[in-house]
DNA sequence: CCGGCGCAAAGTGTATACACTTCTGAGGAC
DNA sequence: GTCCTCAGAAGTGTATACACTTTGCGCCGG
């Protein structure tokens, strides 16, 4: 695994030209748009777990102050995508075996019951706008981008979420879905996305046949095969955690 | 209702004597203590919905600086406790009838799955803990306290979910029992909470008797009873909504 | 040669300073 | 008398300053 000796190089800040010291033209969504970076750049697996990061780096980056980004931070360490160690920083969150485990179970909990409950409302509408993603995830896929692939993976099921036209619970699940990408990044080194990218065309197949049955099967074997994953290999997660402390 | 005249009435902070100048004995948790404490208020219903929460008040309250009011006050605009707007200030949360609708409907999908689950798993140990907080539901409902009761109702579902050992889940659960707790304080003026009392135990009775289908019944009927009194009185909701730009 | 002590650099935690926005209320125009 | 304007007050948004903790490294003792 990588020696993530990198302690950062996230995206730069695409600010307009100016912006040099009066606090002028940083309206609304300065500390968001850090926060936003940090977690696609988790998610998107640009920023490995265990990954420091120092307030005055990234507040350099953003050019903006420790201020912001101790905010960004603080908000990220709710979404348990950073953990905050008291006196010594900031660190891209290392979930636990147990943790994974916890929150795939959730998920399934979840999403269970989200499919059963769309199998009854879904309309031909949202069963094409689901046919779409499916193609992008495909050609994700198809041209090995790991960023968009990853990203897309997960958004399948936010997408799911939207249809139920209930926020909350898109919400809910989009946090859950940032929090399995960091697992997925420490659990799962060699998961097949055409595998998944399958059993998701399954998914929406049952959908639109409104099987219920089906659909929740599909769904819990879906989760289930992503949770079973973890066990297999513990090791590679104890070897990076052994690992973090030094780098 | 109320006129919510009072701008900040929260419960002075427990600080040790001195805490003058120096930053020497604020070692942890300060900013964690001030939300407990405006999440505490919230909860037992001492801080009503549109209450403005000054950041200098606050902080004067405290004894501390805006720096960590503005932490805590972030941490609970996330919890959507209450509601950030731009340079105009920190407001207790009012979760319109939309958000209340969909929060009910994810608990209903997420505790429908807990108690199903729970029945298989539950051991006679952790139903002794259930009728143990039955006992002191009953006690506060018994002697009228307002505070408790409505926190100790609350606590019922949390502790449900604890009996599964998922930490993520309690805490998911816990943030959405916060929420409740602002929507019925909004919405559900004058609920009964003896009848609450009672179908808890009707669930817990359901759990030792190990029925399922009769748990997951009692436990939709418990949430889907609670979500329909919402409609039933919008006009408290719209009133205070039209007070609240003023006071 | 190895292990512990201590000082300096780096980084976090909190407070304070300052710029800008919003609100309020008094004064003046119509 | 009503409405508009605008200045001052109050309050939020960001940056900076400073105290304290952690940490890395050299030095001394064993």
């Amino acid at each position: 695994m990588v020696k993530s000796r990198t302690p950062l190089r996230v995206v730069q800040a695409r600010s307009a030209g100016i912006a040099a010291s009066a606090p002028k033209l940083a309206p609304a969504g300065a500390t968001e748009r850090i926060a936003e970076s940090i977690t696609t750049a988790i998610v998107e697996r640009r920023l490995m777990p265990g990954t420091k990061l120092s307030e005055q780096k990234i507040a350099d980056i953003f050019k903006v102050s420790r201020t912001l980004v101790r905010q960004a931070l603080n908000q990220l360490s709710r979404d348990r995508l950073v953990s905050l160690e008291p006196a010594r920083g900031a660190f891209v969150a290392m979930p636990s075996v147990d943790e994974a485990r916890q929150v795939f179970e959730v998920r399934l909990m979840i999403e269970s019951a989200l499919v059963r409950q769309l199998c009854a409302r879904i309309t031909e509408r949202q069963i094409a706008a689901l046919r779409a993603h499916l193609r992008n995830e495909a050609l994700a896929v198809a041209r090995t981008d790991v960023s968009g692939r990853t990203r897309l993976l997960a958004d399948f099921h936010v997408v799911l979420a939207r249809l139920l036209g209930n926020d909350v619970l898109a919400q809910l699940l989009s946090d859950l879905l940032s929090r399995s990408s960091l697992i997925a990044l420490m659990y799962q080194p060699s998961h097949s996305a055409a595998h998944s990218l399958d059993e998701h065309v399954q998914i929406v197949d049952a959908l639109e046949k409104r099987d219920a049955r089906a659909a929740v099967k599909l769904m819990e074997q879906h989760l289930t095969a992503l949770g079973k994953n973890l066990r297999l290999d513990p090791h590679t997660a104890d070897l990076s955690a052994a690992l973090r402390p030094h780098a």
